[in-house]
DNA sequence: TTTTATTGATTGATCAGTCAATCAAAAATA
DNA sequence: TATTTTTGATTGACTGATCAATCAATAAAA
């Protein structure tokens, strides 16, 4: 029974600190949403942070397996660069109840000193999936420099979207994303002369 | 004595948040801070909230004296630009106070309409400093993606800011925000033919 | 029987919010 | 001027609600 409980009251609290938009939600709460009581999500947690700790793990470890599998499908650094930006604006990474968890997570991040590593751990890995494949295409300070760029806007149109203000979409995000990545290999190309018709475009989503 | 206790207690409300890095602080704490009683900021405040909302109004407030004023010493369009870049990544705005508060509000905006609504203002506002002046540039579809683009990745770069993972500088911010705009404005240019060898530079912090 | 799963009941701590009481300064009155 | 009254500022003490965490008891399975 213990592997089929953490993974319910897992589930269950993402699921409700999701809808909550906030990691103040009880114990009580998570444990009503898994069908089970309070006293076992204690029982097989300790704590509530540490169940928290637990979710937040799993966030990533299913970020991770989604990128892992986009980047195997990819052959080319520049595919492999639109991979990482597909992932991050999956489907289910951009579902507003995903959206608000992970910025809870950024807030409890401040005081919670493990919530804290694993979110340092998400931002390196996005910044060096990144950063390894505009190696192949840049000289190395100008590929450091755009994988943090990107990686910025990454995020940063992730949280424009949790206020739901002006919702720009998936593929408009990926657009945009993608419209920065181009701009700025042709910006920085160490070989622009060799290819001056036909600017680095593997994608679609250009500027107009 | 009003006055000077709103403003004391809002002062201090915003220290003990961005300090402890939550919007989950006590009203105690926040009196303590401004050397009241706790019973006085209920007083003044009616209710914790209110407290808070009062809170990110002001800081709403301060960031809109500030770009009103370096907005007024911009002359150009482009100048005008950085000069919004440069008011977002201002040393006040970017202590890690200041970005543990705001991302607590950003947080707290899932569950409180109106802090949403504060924050809004806020994504709004910025969007349409840069795009009014963008579309000085620019023809207008393209002005719009690029403000939003641009709009982001300020937002991910002060984001990114709150893990202290790889503090990436006030300097180096606004250099990478810089070179967005400049590649995206050379590259969607509507008249790039006329002034080819010399795109659009009116700044420093370029690429390499 | 022993072990594992599960819960109801309870505890102790924490807080927002209330209230009646004090204190001080200003205003009114003598 | 001396006095009383009024008003606003301020607080300590208290209340009610909420919650994480505990634990002893029960049910079920091995």
């Amino acid at each position: 029974m213990e592997p089929v409980r953490r993974k319910a009251l897992v589930d269950a609290a993402l699921r409700v600190i999701g809808d909550h938009g906030s990691l103040a939600v009880t114990m009580s709460d998570i444990a009503r949403q898994a069908g089970v009581s309070p006293a076992l999500a204690h029982h097989y947690f300790g704590s509530k942070e540490q169940l928290l700790i637990e979710t937040i793990r799993s966030l990533l470890r299913q970020l991770r397996s989604d990128t892992v599998a986009a980047l195997r499908a990819a052959r080319t650094p520049r595919a492999r660069l639109s991979a990482v930006i597909r992932v991050s604006f999956h489907a289910d990474q951009f579902a507003p109840e995903t959206i608000a968890a992970w910025l809870a997570f950024y807030a409890e991040a401040q005081r919670s000193e493990e919530t804290r590593r694993f979110l340092v751990i998400y931002a390196r890995r996005l910044r060096s999936n990144l950063l390894a494949d505009l190696k192949a295409l840049l000289p190395a300070d100008a590929a450091e420099r755009i994988a943090e760029g990107a990686a910025a806007m990454i995020d940063g149109l992730y949280i424009r979207q949790s206020l739901k203000s002006a919702p720009i979409g998936i593929e408009a995000s990926i657009a945009l994303t993608e419209d920065y990545l181009n701009a700025l290999l042709a910006t920085a190309s160490p070989s622009p002369r060799s290819e001056k018709g036909r600017p680095h475009r593997t994608t679609q989503g250009q500027m107009t």
